[in-house]
DNA sequence: CTACCTTCTGAAAGCCCTTCCATAGACCTC
DNA sequence: GAGGTCTATGGAAGGGCTTTCAGAAGGTAG
């Protein structure tokens, strides 16, 4: 029913080590023989079976990814970059999409599973140290995307910087007087922008009024959500702290719900209090918002690349690349009076 | 190095037939063998090699899903729907983005090498006839969602019934001048959208004056994007057409922008105009959009389970399922004045 | 013309599994 | 106790490919 190299052999009249040697463009084949089974296998219309392939390689050609689900533009940008990377090497991509600490645990054992896939790829989610350590004895290719471990290759926005960058927007816009909208302390990056947040006023000699700095009580997300954004700002409006003339807050999505308790205390923004916020999500666009933004396509690019040159060498020493993100002027914190949002900005 | 089933056999005494019978679960063997096979692949830590196992099943358990990469929120949804639904059934889901109609075709020639993947989904694209053909006469199996074609299973969202919906929701409210901010009549949604609002409103005996029907002239997207409500709704606004109460726009990203363009002109929503739109994606929450929702994690589901079935019978005949749309009522068309956005509607 | 290389080729082995087939042994039956 | 049935089991075949290996064919040199 389906054409195999045998057909094509006997059509052609040679051996089928010789029609998987014209396939494979090994060039121990003369050119006349090389012809003559090409043209068979083409008349017959022939693929080749993929799994066949992958067994007698023992290479497979494809990746997993496991993703925290992905309700999130963040996602959908750096998947963009890995899978068109991907394809242009002729990987395939399977995607996991974990919601809990269980399914990527489940994803994890089969992504192990023995030449399913070349290598797996973790997208901001703890590897457990039960995985990483069964990872490292097998020596199974892992790339960490917005995470991180010792003993994995890492990709990463360097918070660090970022926060600093966003600060300092606001430091020359003329603000002396900035306060901190945060997530939970339990998650990293939280803990990274703040650290920078405080350093960078420090170095400017900005003192840091009593009240302004607010980390997040909110669990959920750890509290990254509008909902979080929401309610802590709620919650710093009515504590009497004096309003400072501008927030940095830790997420675009927490910024969304800063800007309607804003709103609801008859505050405008830019007006009132400039924001800037971290992650350029899609939808900050149509909030205007000034944030920082992850150059998403190309970690997504960068982890694909990192990933083959991991299957490629398994004991290559582990590298971990910080992405520097960008500032993104929009409207929120002011500086841009003219921003008109578009599809494409 | 790697674990196989000679391994266990060896180490259990018994002969391969016997360990392959004791991993599926055949029930041919005593109990006795099965529990001595089991603890040793335990010990072993024996993990199945897929593709051997696909090459002898003659079965991949895995899918395909071709998707275009720039409709977001619609089809993240959906495949959360799919890849819970296949994960649950042992499946493995193969994401190919396309954001062309080469690239389309790329994959569709991917998928279709043998063996690679038992089905195929397509979301959102248009089958090019050529390879329809094929995938008919190679008998792959293959589910159209959010696309149809008269060979394959689809799984549509009823525009007509949703249109219907919208526009009874706003006669409801006691409006009986209302227009129409409709995309492309190029792409069959906008189509059938405009059909079944004309209808409605016939049925109803309510006319529609001249110049409140607008079909969008953008291309790009078919006119499904921001800049397109945006220019179309200013376009109108500058028409001298009397502006009537309310409006009914063909999707949600197209009601951001009218509802800007109408803010630009001074015109609050929902007090001055009232909005029904279509689609609910995810950022209408934040816009207070009244809506038509697409049950898209269960178009995911149902999508799958009308590939296993193909899978297990791919003679059955062709089936097409269209999902109503449900009526989400927020803020944009005024009949619910204390909506407030939560993360969670 | 023989001996020796080279180059190309066919076929077998191997990748790891499932499944079919034949057989050994247990158990019945008359 | 011979003949028959049934069940559990071992092992070969087969799935489609890559790769190794040995040998055929052709060329070169002495």
């Amino acid at each position: 029913m389906a054409v195999t190299i045998y057909d094509i052999a006997r059509e052609a009249k040679v051996g089928i080590g010789t029609v998987s040697r014209v396939l494979n463009n090994s060039p121990k084949v003369t050119s006349e023989t090389r012809e003559r089974v090409i043209s068979v296998a083409k008349r017959l219309n022939y693929q080749p079976h993929a799994f066949a392939q992958a067994l007698a390689r023992k290479r497979s050609n494809t990746l997993s990814a496991i993703i925290p689900f992905f309700t999130n533009y963040f996602f959908i940008e750096v998947l963009q970059g890995v899978q068109e990377t991907l394809t242009s090497l002729g990987f395939d991509l399977i995607i996991h999409g974990a919601n809990n600490q269980e399914q990527l645990e489940e994803y994890l054992v089969r992504s192990m599973r023995k030449g399913r896939v070349d290598g797996t790829l973790i997208f901001s989610l703890q590897l457990p140290d039960k995985f990483a350590a069964e990872f490292k004895e097998k020596k199974l290719p892992l790339v960490l995307v917005d995470s991180f471990h010792n003993d994995f290759d890492s990709i990463r926005v360097d918070n660090f910087e970022g926060a600093k960058i966003a600060t300092e927007h606001l430091l020359s816009l003329g603000h002396n007087d900035i306060g901190l909208i945060n997530a939970n302390l339990k998650s990293v990056p939280a803990q990274e922008r703040l650290k920078s947040f405080l350093q960078t006023l420090q170095r400017h000699s900005i003192p840091v009024r009593e009240g302004l700095v607010n980390n997040s009580s909110w669990t959920k997300n750890d509290g990254f959500s509008r909902e979080a954004g929401y309610s802590d700002m709620i919650k710093f409006l009515k504590s009497g702290v004096k309003i400072p003339s501008a927030f940095f807050v830790s997420s675009d999505i927490q910024a969304i719900g800063v800007i309607e308790a804003l709103k609801e205390h008859n505050l405008r923004v830019p007006d009132d209090v400039a924001i800037v916020s971290f992650d350029n999500i899609e939808i900050s666009k149509y909030f205007g918002l000034t944030t920082m933004s992850q150059p998403m396509y190309q970690m997504g690019e960068l982890a694909v690349k990192k990933m083959i040159q991991r299957i490629d060498a398994i004991d290559l020493p582990v590298s971990s690349v910080n992405f520097t993100p960008n500032l993104i002027v929009r409207a929120s914190c002011g500086a841009n009076k003219n921003y008109v949002f578009q599809d494409s900005n």
